[in-house]
DNA sequence: GACCATACGCTGCAGAGTGCAGTAGCGTCA
DNA sequence: TGACGCTACTGCACTCTGCAGCGTATGGTC
């Protein structure tokens, strides 16, 4: 049997479709770029374009002219038609996992100072990739975008960004400001503020509207 | 070598801390309640009591007493003592998986058309996980809570959800009225639009402030 | 009263994906 | 000159997923 093409193989050949590139530089971009919609380790990103390369999709070739020996890959036009296809195929729901909030929903096993620590935890982590996709934007503003005819497509990606990280910065604020008012972590069940916001929700209104 | 704990395994662990649970039981319940902080799958929540019994941190008996003979799994003391140090460890960064993303990033292989169908699906797959817990909270308010002292925890996480599926929806018609100006998904480039929501993003502004 | 769908209650297995260790060449700076 | 870091991968063990399969009990239909 050939081997199955899953999301990461059209991730891949998308890129290969830009142009061609070395396993190393692959693995690089789509680490970079693709990080926020579809993060894929190092790891298989070396062994997708081999792959594609068994279903005929990709070429591969063994460049040694800059110093050490490097694979090259290059789409085929199966590659390309392979691509036009997949946009016809049923999008996959997406999958969001955040250990922050697994945390949260089991924080009666901690103070409400580690609970505090998660909080900050996820800050952190969100705030390093809020900054990097608000500096990615001023280099492309000064022309930096390596395929410019792409641009479009790259800034309305990063709008989502941008107003995803907003939105869970707003909610890690009010998360702490409701946390700074509990004595405890535990056993506090039907607060009237808890009320309050069980209210809120059950009537689809946003809890930062104040 | 004994099996490794995972966040997965002290998921698991908490809900054992709640209450014993069948192994079916625990699989639906994870399911449910956890499928928007760890989203795993059915096969795995069977696997993780098991390891947990290896481990020394719950014990399983076999139930006969209800029809056909079930597994029951029950927290021990170690099991306790593994969560409150779990506590003490740092939070994973969030991973964001969301193939709708990749496929507008490279929507030129299809038309506009079929970037605004990849749209749809996303709000789909959104709308009836926030449908989901707005019923949720509903049910909350009438005191359906299986561990109403549990509340406040629960709801906090519930915030998270709502605020979280408002801001991609909303970014959902942003990018839809987005699109509608598009003439076709290819070699737009850094067109005006595009520059002024580059600007907008570069200053950490939000494109939906209008 | 036989039938069938549906929920219960799992297990085995192949294959997708991850993390880490290891290997090896090249540049550079002290 | 040797230590470090970047380039450029591969192998391996292990985690996790999806699917097929299998038997039991329950409720409703023809």
């Amino acid at each position: 049997m050939p081997p199955k093409m899953t999301t990461s193989s059209y991730a891949v050949l998308a890129l290969l479709d830009l142009r061609p590139w070395t396993g190393y530089e692959l693995t690089q971009q789509a680490q970079r770029s693709l990080r926020y919609a579809w993060p894929k380790s190092e790891r298989l990103l070396y062994s997708e374009p081999k792959k594609l390369v068994e279903l005929g999709f990709a070429t591969a070739s063994v460049d040694v002219a800059s110093g050490r020996a490097r694979n090259v890959y290059e789409i085929t036009p199966e590659g390309r038609a392979a691509l036009a296809e997949w946009v016809g195929t049923r999008t996959q729901a997406p999958r969001l996992e955040i250990e922050a909030l697994l945390r949260l929903l089991f924080a009666e096993h901690g103070s409400t100072e580690d609970l505090a620590r998660v909080l900050i935890e996820l800050e952190g982590d969100i705030g390093e990739h809020h900054q990097a996709i608000v500096e990615l934007m001023g280099t492309y503003l000064e022309g930096g975008h390596p395929f410019p005819e792409r641009t479009h497509l790259s800034v309305l990606f990063a709008t989502f960004q941008i107003e995803l990280f907003k939105a869970i910065e707003r909610w890690i604020e009010f998360a702490r400001s409701e946390i700074e008012d509990w004595p405890d972590t535990k056993d506090l069940g039907m607060t009237a503020r808890t009320e309050a916001l069980t209210r809120l929700l059950a009537d689809d209104r946003s809890v930062l509207d104040e």
